[in-house]
RNA sequence: GCUCCGGUGGUGUAGUCCGGCCAAUCAUUUCGGCCUUUCGAGCCGAAGACUCGGGUUCGAAUCCCGGCCGGAGCACCA
């Protein structure tokens, strides 16, 4: 009997189609420069679903363009996941695969599925566009072994390995397309000993085949690159993966792609690849935003092919609402003004205590001194009107003049008064708060924010939450993250 | 231009395969109100969507056709 399975609310993910038993899934990106945003839908979701059905996760290094290879994306790509807390199982790079890409395309050629194709790239376009074959695809195998061997000797763009696919494809780029290329650039990792290298439809076809890989989670941008892999599975009689296409993710703000990020940086617009305009998973890292945010939003998100836009506000209500928990308080007084409140009585001056966390009184107390000499951030200050310190005393401009006003938080609510942060004139220490935009707030923390550690989350008081990136010359730099 | 794919409130999602339970889910957002020694959080309330036009059908967000809009790919990048 079939239990009626409408209508019931899917939380998180969809189901991945075709799983029998434990899945094999890859994370391949190509090492062009950190993580951005769009890696980590792809990272997170693959690790995902490892998680829910248990299996393995590849991390693949698709170094196979020596030209679009950045030395320092290696290691920083392994940095990314660690942040993103992503483990995974097995890490392969293709610059050390490349004798298996040779063996397999020696193999393919064999089986007549692949040609040496010496035509000029322009020529063989204009053929193919009318579905006409070149003259090389007419080659016998013998030819085409004398070929390979000698691909070796040849100068980049000579010649060129295709596989056999359907010349009469109403797809046009689906026709004969390269699966192997002579590059005559220096590699990164493995500097001029190979000059021929596998095309990404070529190795993504062997690795996701030799590693077990079941199911393939990719952009839509890869479409016809699924369709166009599957000739290679019909020649080797290989098990076709499980192929799922997502939409383009576009962030809002962000239209910044790795190689303009990278002039950026080199033009010296941006500090580095973690400036808080790029959306780099170390930039958004740096700015406080938690993996745990970026996970829930991928969930949300999913794999469905229409696009999607993502919304700075989104990232922020996810994070906030982790944030608002964990993250202690502290006053943080901007566009400071020295106030001198006359007519203190003296049973206020003293150590005023104040909570790290108003819902969670058991992690302590922040404790600042009060003489009655404080900074407030300018703009709060307006004559007439009454305002409180919080947890101090309640008080009001006159003219030039800050006087007294009150003392419990009864009058100050009677008085209408606004409830705000200040901090002591002489007991505080320096900080500035890096926005989202790269402008600096400058201004003044409370003293007891020198417990805090580069690294910490806090909430500044009527401004928002930041990180504590950094602690310069006795100078706190913190990094803004959202209201 | 050719090939392929998509279109549910401002945004993100559920539902679409197998038409009725959908005058459409949940979240976020926005706006009110309450509460509160933060303009935060919380609570209450409100706003807001099936791209359009035909067709099939007793019945369409769901199936078919067309338009519109959007996206992707189209020499040796992944």
């Amino acid at each position: 009997m079939v239990v009626e399975e409408k209508r019931v609310q899917q939380k998180g993910l969809s189901d991945l189609p075709e799983v029998h038993g434990d899945i094999v899934l890859r994370f391949a990106p190509n090492p062009s420069g950190p993580l951005h945003i769009g890696h980590a839908r792809a990272a997170i979701l693959n690790n995902e679903y490892v998680k829910k059905y248990g299996g393995k996760l590849i991390l693949r290094i698709e170094d196979t363009d020596p030209r679009r290879v950045d030395p320092d994306a290696y290691q920083m790509i392994d940095e990314d996941m660690e942040w993103m807390g992503i483990k995974i199982d097995q890490k392969v790079i293709q610059s050390d695969r490349l004798h298996i890409y040779y063996e397999y395309a020696e193999k393919l050629i064999i089986l007549g599925g692949a040609y040496m194709c010496t035509c000029e790239g322009g020529e063989f376009k204009k053929l193919k566009d009318q579905s006409e074959a070149c003259p090389c695809r007419d080659l016998n195998v013998e030819d085409n072994l004398k070929r390979w061997e000698n691909m070796e000797n040849m100068s980049e763009g000579e010649a060129v390995l295709r596989v056999k696919t359907d010349i009469g494809h109403k797809n046009p780029a689906i026709r004969d397309y390269a699966a192997m290329r002579v590059v005559d650039a220096e590699h990164p990792r493995t500097g001029k000993k190979y000059k021929i290298y596998p095309m990404m439809n070529f190795s993504v076809t062997v690795d996701d085949h030799l590693l077990g890989v079941t199911h393939v989670l990719r952009g839509k941008d890869h479409l016809a690159n699924s369709e166009k892999q599957k000739y290679i599975y019909e020649y080797f009689r290989w098990d076709v993966p499980v192929f799922i296409h997502y939409g383009r993710l576009k962030m809002e703000d962000i239209a910044l792609s790795t190689s303009k990020a990278r002039e950026g940086i080199k033009k010296g617009l941006y500090s580095g690849w973690d400036d808080p305009r790029l959306g780099t998973i170390r930039a958004i890292a740096k700015r406080g935003i938690r993996k745990e945010a970026l996970y829930e939003l991928m969930n949300e998100i999913g794999v469905k092919i229409a696009d999607s836009t993502v919304s700075w506000k989104k990232i922020y209500g996810l994070n906030r609402s982790i944030l608002e928990k964990a993250a202690n308080r502290y006053f943080f007084i901007w566009n400071p003004e020295e106030v001198k409140i006359e007519d203190i009585p003296d049973s206020v001056k003293g150590i005023i205590e104040r909570p790290l966390h108003p819902d969670f009184l058991d992690r302590g107390y922040r404790k600042i001194p009060f003489n009655g000499e404080v900074c407030l951030v300018k703009e709060d200050i307006k004559e007439n009107k009454v305002l409180r310190l919080m947890d101090a005393v309640n008080m009001v401009f006159k003219g030039r003049k800050a006087i007294f006003h009150s003392l419990s938080f009864e009058e100050a609510k009677e008085a209408g008064a606004q409830i705000i942060q200040w901090i002591p004139k002489d007991d505080n220490l320096k900080a500035e708060v890096v926005m989202p935009d790269a402008s600096i707030v400058d201004g003044l923390v409370e003293p007891f924010c020198i417990n805090l550690k580069v690294g910490d989350i806090v909430q500044l008081e009527r401004f928002g939450f930041a990180r504590l990136d950094e602690i310069r010359d006795d100078k706190l730099i913190f990094y803004f993250a959202h209201k």
